[in-house]
DNA sequence: GGGTTGCATGTTCACGTCAACATGCGATGC
DNA sequence: GCATCGCATGTTGACGTGAACATGCAACCC
């Protein structure tokens, strides 16, 4: 009459409670609890013949009893497209990290695609409660279009993007290295430098072609249009092919690495050297950056460093209710040999 | 006397519950509960009455009560090292959207660095119940070599990697491609072919490695010593360095894309032309293996597929008690420009 | 020696959900 | 007109844990 259940669902049985190890060591619940939680009121003899039983049986706490009881997950959301850059992988990595450092676990919320529909199912999942807070790497401007509707009080930061004031932001500083890149390029004696853009509505691309405009007028140089691609190693050697052709190109800053390989490779095609006739600058600085050819110039983003601070804004709300300012972290200028000064 | 709760702990107030919901519209939890999982026994009306109070309250399901509840989670562990390899994140996404498709979360479990200890750690975080069971994209080596205990009867699929006979696998064919890429430069008329392959104790790069030879005894080719290597382009540039000293290599297989962009930039520095007097091959097809220079001749990997494949394989595994068979997903040659007929 | 303190251990109950088992009521059948 | 059925809805209890509140016992104090 006890338990059938055991029999009866066999194909699905569930592991060793509390109760069954404290029956094995003949205390009670709660002694279990404490040794499980390590609590130092416990005998050691005591909490050794515990620990025994628990071995013996196999036993594993159960999170969501855990969970319930304490109304804590002890998990992370990320929200993240997939097949999403380089940085953003790398940005995932320090997080999933840091928040394991931290006894908190990942729980990734993927959006397949950035359409409309796509981006609302996944804050849906979000509808239930199962995370303690969540870490956003999505463009904000998507966010804005999808009047996406957050949970109230689920604490929550947005990386790499712009959230306007309504969560706290941790972002590469994106204008200081755009500036960099920008200041090393005329610092070689170059009249101007050309601008290989992101994606209009991305705000980092915005951000830096803003800033690589304002270096530009700073020092009083021409601004020519900036060329705008989409992220991809593709479009940079499509327009790469569109800046070869103009011989008054000295110097480009793509807004990132792969633009710039595919800069690198409409050069090459177009027979013009790199860096004799053409210097290229690049950002990011991904793990292969050093083995293009030449080996690129580009400006180093610390994305360990953004996913590292992101957690810790984060969990400093989830377990003090405060919440935490925006923060900018600095980049680097990453000399190689794709940049050197024009001819004379 | 019943909700001092509320204003003791205002910092840490847990959202409404299905009784509060019941409460506001004045049915029976029963009835929320209902509602909330879309039973059809509930008169539109009421059903309409309780949308409307979730609505208005607020309401989120606690995942963790019913997780509680149910003895499922409705999550999926990824065990993955963090920095990982192109070809992992890849995957990893594939996993998270096939997952998510299923009605899944993924919840990661990173192995900051492949020392004994820390893989153990990660497994650790397996012995608190909080998955269904778990996918582990992690050399398997590294398994053997801990000695891991996972948790009796927890569902584990093991990708790109193998398990010896106590897990499912799912992998990409390595050796259909290795044969792939040694066959095409064999039949441009190459003498034999080098290689280059990844670290010993990755048994994908084992595979690879041991295809190539294979293939190359296959059709009476010498077999040159394989240089090894570490997945990196700069480790692909320093042993390209040395194959480019020697004028008898016509032809190197790179165990992946990385390593054939390091040995493309050695051959640049060593002037000798690719394809002209060298043809190069990698293994994976990054995004941006056509945009190197001269564009990467590669054996293509579905990672997608690998991933999806993985999810599949698991999810039957938790949902039905069967364990699924190990499973191949085969390559494809992508023929660009690094590659051609030897000097005459 | 009676009271107090400190510590190991035990008991009770609530966390939020949902399956299993009522209940209640109108419709249908003969 | 009374039994039966179908359907909406309600009540009860258990899932595993741990905080809060006992209890019980030895050591200590004056």
């Amino acid at each position: 009459m006890t338990t059938i259940r055991s029999e009866a669902t066999s194909a699905r049985r569930r592991g060793p409670s509390m109760a069954d190890v404290a029956r094995a060591a003949n205390v009670s619940g709660q002694t279990v609890s404490r040794v499980s939680n390590g609590r130092h009121n416990v005998d050691p003899e005591t909490r050794e013949r515990v620990l025994e039983a628990m071995r013996r049986l196999g036993y594993r706490p159960n999170s969501a009893a855990r969970a319930l009881r304490s109304g804590r997950f002890h998990s992370i959301g990320v929200i993240m497209f997939t097949l999403s850059s380089f940085g953003n992988m790398r940005t995932l990595d320090a997080i999933a990290i840091a928040a394991a450092d931290a006894g908190y676990s990942i729980t990734l919320i993927p959006v397949p695609h950035p359409t409309q529909g796509e981006i609302s199912v996944a804050f849906d999942r979000l509808s239930e409660e199962a995370v303690d807070g969540v870490i956003i790497i999505v463009e904000a401007h998507l966010l804005d279009e999808n009047d996406v509707v957050l949970p109230a009080g689920l604490p929550v930061v947005v990386v790499d993007s712009t959230a306007g004031d309504r969560y706290p932001v941790v972002d590469t500083d994106q204008a200081h290295g755009a500036r960099l890149a920008t200041e090393h390029l005329l610092g070689l004696g170059h009249r101007t430098v050309w601008h290989l853009a992101g994606p209009e509505r991305s705000y980092s691309a915005t951000h830096r072609r803003e800033s690589w405009e304002a270096t530009l007028r700073a020092h009083g140089a021409d601004v020519p249009r900036a060329l705008v691609g989409d992220w991809s190693s593709e479009s940079g050697h499509e327009l790469g092919l569109r800046l070869a052709a103009d011989p008054e190109v000295t110097a480009i800053f793509a807004a990132n690495d792969q633009m710039a390989l595919g800069v690198l490779r409409a050069m090459h095609e177009a027979g013009r050297s790199v860096p004799g006739d053409v210097s290229v600058v690049g950002f990011d600085d991904m793990e292969e950056s050093r083995s293009f050819w030449p080996p690129l110039t580009t400006v180093r983003q610390f994305f360990g460093e953004v996913g590292r601070r992101s957690v810790e804004a984060l969990l400093h709300e989830v377990e003090s209710g405060e919440r935490d300012e925006s923060m900018l972290v600095a980049t680097e200028l990453v000399v190689r040999a794709s940049t050197a000064a024009p001819r004379a």
